[in-house]
DNA sequence: TGAATGACTTCGG
DNA sequence: CCCGAAGCCATTC
């Protein structure tokens, strides 16, 4: 249905993000317009799934915080594949968050 | 149509 | 910065 337009372009900028760099929720949403949609682009990631490629990883919220952690299936593979880029994730939280966020406004 | 939900964000204390 | 509460918006039932 043209209902996952939304999730779509959620996914492209997903796509996008650059390797071993983050953005938040916000930051997508605003991108596509959608600013204050952050919660809907968490939803959009939740059918990421059917999507392989989008890494839903390197979306978190704005602390930098492995929120959706939970939704991956197993409880440390989000981590795990941030650290596999280089990333460093202590207690769920990203490290160095302000150097590795990447901004789709600013860098789209 | 209306109420409930959610991987967030912002505001006030 | 931490905590609690409210706000937002698209999707689902």
């Amino acid at each position: 249905m043209a209902s996952e337009g939304f999730f779509e372009k959620v996914y492209q900028v997903a796509k996008k993000i650059p390797y071993g760099r983050v953005t938040s929720y916000g930051a997508i949403a605003k991108y596509l317009g959608a600013a204050g949609s952050a919660r809907m682009v968490g939803w959009a990631m939740n059918g990421s799934s059917k999507d392989p490629d989008v890494p839903a990883h390197r979306v978190v919220n704005r602390k930098g915080l492995l929120t959706g952690k939970h939704h991956f299936k197993g409880t440390n593979l989000m981590q795990q594949l941030l650290e596999s880029e280089g990333v460093e994730v202590v207690e769920n939280q990203i490290q160095h968050f302000e150097e590795l966020f990447w901004d789709p406004m600013k860098e789209l």
